[in-house]
DNA sequence: TCTGGGGTCCTAGGACCC
DNA sequence: TCTGGGGTCCTAGGACCC
């Protein structure tokens, strides 16, 4: 199968809606303004030269680029422009297409030249929405995944059970897709530090280590191993939730009332917009200076606003007093229709 | 003046039951 | 005086991804 990544996709966008700024470094982040509370989305090349990245404090990226132009995010904008890309995978002979994100998908397909139905899809992503994208192919979802971080940009890589030890054996456990720093940390304190060790690894000590379910994925992560089908069943979300960064941190109760007020408008609006019951509550609450608590609580069946909203103030109620909050957020967890996700493939765990 | 907002899935530990 | 074992559900987070 293969997975296709736009390159440097919003700043992309944005480039195409101002072509005065090609060449440029272009940074979108937050309301685009850099003395607020906000983080980088997506930094074009130009940019990521001066060692700006996503996710970076947009302060700090505009510090390290005197010069780069900062636009606000525009969702409904890169929303249009994904809504393209996936429309011309889907057109492409024979392609089952599973959409990851704005900019990424795999498609599913059967085919004697993968490379040659790669660069097709290419130019005809190019060709109808003007954005380069890279492609990676593989026989497993986590090696097509990998592979196209070595296409980008504009390029194509095979990644298969031949190849994989030769390109990645060596790489160090975090630039595996599911890795992060904390997992990379805690195997490296077991001796593995490499992808290649991980892949050796003893699946029991993996187990003893993780749990059974993580446990088992790392070891086939190692090896490149897992799911080969591409789903394409529509997506039925778990859950919605909003939060809300404050520029100034609240500190007085009627602040963390009108705040969590909105926050259950606004979460009851999506909600109801799908018609599912809410079953679950989950209040997140961030203190000054960056300590995050969760709290969560069950609640029969109904998204009656009145009914959200007391259960939402229970949680509150646990909220510790005097202590500045910078981040409110509430996620409504959601019935599943029946048999939704049989047979859909999780994006994590479980392959 | 470091650190968004929207998601997913997994785990540990306690409560409670038989 | 010592403290089973299996099971389920709920809470509180942990980790990761785009």
């Amino acid at each position: 199968m293969l997975h296709v990544d736009l390159d440097q996709f919003i700043a992309a966008v944005e480039v195409l809606r101002h072509p005065e700024l090609a060449g440029k470094p272009v940074i979108v982040g937050g309301r685009g303004d850099p003395t607020e509370r906000a983080v980088v989305s997506t930094a074009s090349y130009e940019a990521r030269e001066y060692g700006v990245g996503s996710g970076m404090p947009l302060r700090i990226a505009a510090r390290k680029v005197p010069d780069a132009v900062i636009l606000p995010v525009d969702a409904p904008a890169y929303n249009a422009a994904s809504n393209e890309v996936m429309a011309t995978l889907r057109a492409q002979p024979g392609a089952v297409v599973q959409v990851l994100g704005w900019d990424e998908a795999f498609v599913g397909v059967t085919t004697d030249d993968p490379e040659a139905y790669a660069r097709n899809a290419q130019l005809a992503v190019l060709e109808r929405t003007a954005l380069h994208c890279s492609v990676g192919i593989g026989d497993t979802l986590v090696r097509a995944k990998i592979a196209t971080g070595f296409g980008k940009p504009r390029g194509v890589f095979r990644l298969t059970a031949a190849n994989w030890l030769d390109v990645m054996g060596d790489r160090p456990t975090i630039d595996l897709w599911g890795v992060g720093t904390k997992v990379s940390r805690r195997l490296a304190e077991h001796g593995i530090l490499t992808v290649a060790q991980l892949a050796a690894a003893d699946e029991s000590g993996l187990v003893a280590e993780f749990g059974p379910k993580m446990g088992l994925w790392f070891a086939q992560l190692g090896r490149g191993d897992g799911a080969s089908v591409v789903d394409d069943t529509p997506w039925v979300a778990r859950g919605h939730s909003r939060e809300t960064t404050y520029q100034q941190d609240l500190t007085e109760p009627a602040q963390v009332d009108d705040a969590v007020r909105t926050l259950v408008d606004q979460v009851l609006g999506d909600v109801s917009a799908e018609g599912r019951p809410v079953i679950g509550l989950t209040l997140k609450v961030r203190y000054a200076p960056f300590f995050t608590k969760i709290f969560t609580k069950k609640i029969p069946a109904t998204f009656d606003r009145e009914a959200v909203l007391a259960k939402t103030f229970e949680l509150v109620a646990k909220m510790e007093p005097d202590r500045p909050i910078r981040l409110l957020g509430v996620r409504a967890e959601m019935s599943m229709p029946d048999d939704a996700r049989e047979g859909h493939t999780p994006t994590r765990g479980g392959w």
